[in-house]
DNA sequence: TCACTCTGATTAAACGATTAATCAGAGTGA
DNA sequence: TCACTCTGATTAATCGTTTAATCAGAGTGA
């Protein structure tokens, strides 16, 4: 039944030197007063032991565990990777680990989440809220990534500077009919985006928003967006608010017999896995993952670091919006001005 | 400095009640000899108090962390959410949480992946390897999931019955020249289902092989695949060994006109993310990720909960192989004897 | 010489849980 | 009455680390 830990502890480092365990853990961590010479014969023999710190030992002591949360409620989101893979970097160049947690998408069980993380002991956490969702009852410290107009939000891309770019992008290549294409109209960031790209339109300019949610409440799940129709209604750009709705326009249009991008362009956001692969290749608006997670984990890392009663709050970071990087591939070209409506037929 | 812990402890149920800590922890863990009704009053006043134990205290004493780790080399690949969301759920209704480790790919860091989280002192870990990669240096029980044919898998679907079905469907449409599409010649899954697909062949049915991986080492990424001419070579069936080649194909062949399922058909593997929603909808073959992360998960925690020295081994399982399921849409039909090869011009 | 400071180390007390060992008392059978 | 068992509880040790408190001894100034 005993399970003893493997590998050296101080107590076996310091009776092997003929010292104390104090001046032991003084010497490893810095801390405390030990001579020069001592702290290098120590700091030898536990490396040539192998000795690895108890995490356990030292949270009990300590009180803090050196794990942070991630909170993921929306999993589904492919996003995900890019967001796990950066977070998990930022958080172990900083020493800590990262223990992931999500909810299915459950609004009411993100709470349940947030409280299994607090009551695994986590120092802070990261959260990527689903919607709009308030962020108050955690134990701990919490850095919210989401978009800079959702108040208590620590840091995020600048999704409407990115929809900007976007805007510009277009107007450039001579496009004045856009369809802006989202799929949750509750979405902070989808709105942050649209309102980027209804502002960077110039005079002349004229915009509609289709959402997917509203249109598949109506017509069923996975149904036809009607894009051909849009398209002979004038519109010449599609200007979706995430690559999977870039997509899914993409392929619509072209199983229609619609060119892209000679007939009109299409356009996405978050420069996700298939967006450099597929057949034109999606011309996109990146986030920069790493500088955003950079910044959230150091800056809760900072509080936690600083606040000496464990307590719920809000992190706050210097910089709180990154820019967003536009990606120009082949999915979006000079608009045409009479695209051939002879070819288009709604499957 | 000193960082209190929130909430009661034993000690302050103990004292509040007037009993004494050991007590309080045998009426919480049912073990010892206490009372009925001792055993009641305290489950009673921790409850109320909200009392919640302390995993560092715990894991000090028992040895045992209540993690696992999750190792995910390819932390690209778009099956990680999936994956992801089903071990952190199997783990989570075990009473363990995830601490998530990614190498960025690199095949030296998972090795480094490795260490940490046997640092940080997981009772087991789950481990997706890249390629075969030799999992054996770790310190503590170790499940992978990969695939039957891989040497020390623990569970895995069973890729190589999916490419069975994904031929057989193929096959009761008329099809007899298939293409396979993979992107990673080294892969043990890719080469499963491959070999399924093969294997599933009718008399008279004949393949060929694509591996992008080799084609972009000569012609550079994101290159055309070339699929035209292979049409022209007189396949009709392309069935990717993955959704994102399946999505790179279906987009390919759209682009030179040629109209899917009428002309081609196209299958992938995984059903990821936009096999639903892309037109045509991909059809696909699904593995249940959460019957192998179930799976996987019980069978490491009952090697964790039954070796009684922290050793490094491979876990093994009754169930080792998870049948895959088909998902038949719209992308695949029946053959077309003569696909109109008019409208065919390779971009 | 005495009081004082400074350095370099040790002692010992936590942190919170688990658990083997112990113990008081009641009941039982001879 | 004595020895024994059984029950229901307590005592105390332990896991490995951190850190405040203490201490011995050397050096210093008066």
């Amino acid at each position: 039944m005993a399970t003893p830990r493997p590998g050296p502890n101080l107590s076996r480092i310091a009776t092997s030197l003929g010292v104390s365990v104090a001046t032991v853990s003084n010497a490893l961590s810095g801390k405390g007063r030990v001579s020069g010479q001592l702290v290098e014969r120590i700091r030898e023999h536990a490396a040539e032991l192998g000795y690895v710190p108890s995490q356990a030992g030292r949270a009990l002591r300590t009180g803090r565990s050196g794990v942070l949360g991630l909170v993921l409620p929306d999993i589904a989101n492919p996003l995900f990777p890019k967001i796990a893979q950066a977070i998990q970097f930022a958080a172990s160049a900083a020493g800590y680990g990262v223990l992931i947690a999500d909810s299915r998408g459950d609004v009411a069980a993100q709470t349940e989440a947030i409280n299994r993380l607090v009551e695994r002991g986590v120092d802070g956490m990261v959260v990527i809220p689903r919607r709009a969702t308030r962020i108050s009852s955690a134990a701990c410290p919490v850095a919210v990534i989401d978009t800079p107009s959702t108040p208590g939000n620590t840091v995020a891309a600048d999704h409407w500077q990115g929809g900007h770019e976007i805007a510009g992008h277009l107007a450039g290549l001579g496009h004045r009919r856009i369809l802006i294409i989202g799929n949750n109209q509750e979405s902070n960031v989808q709105n942050d985006r649209a309102g980027g790209i209804r502002s960077g339109m110039r005079p002349g300019m004229h915009s509609e928003t289709l959402w997917i949610d509203r249109l598949e409440q109506e017509n069923g799940g996975d149904c036809p967006l009607g894009l051909p129709e849009k398209v002979r209604q004038g519109f010449t750009a599609f200007a979706a608010l995430s690559d999977l709705q870039a997509l899914r326009a993409l392929t619509e249009l072209q199983q229609a017999g619609i060119t892209i991008p000679t007939d009109v362009s299409v356009t996405g956001f978050d420069d996700l896995i298939w967006s450099p692969v597929v057949t034109p290749s999606l011309t996109t608006v990146r986030m920069d993952m790493d500088r955003i997670a950079g910044i959230a984990v150091s800056a809760l890392v900072d509080t936690i670091r600083t606040s000496s009663i464990r307590e719920g709050m809000l992190v706050t970071a210097e910089i709180e919006r990154v820019a967003m990087q536009l990606i120009v591939r082949q999915s979006s070209g000079p608009a045409n001005p009479a695209p051939r409506t002879s070819e288009m037929e709604n499957m």
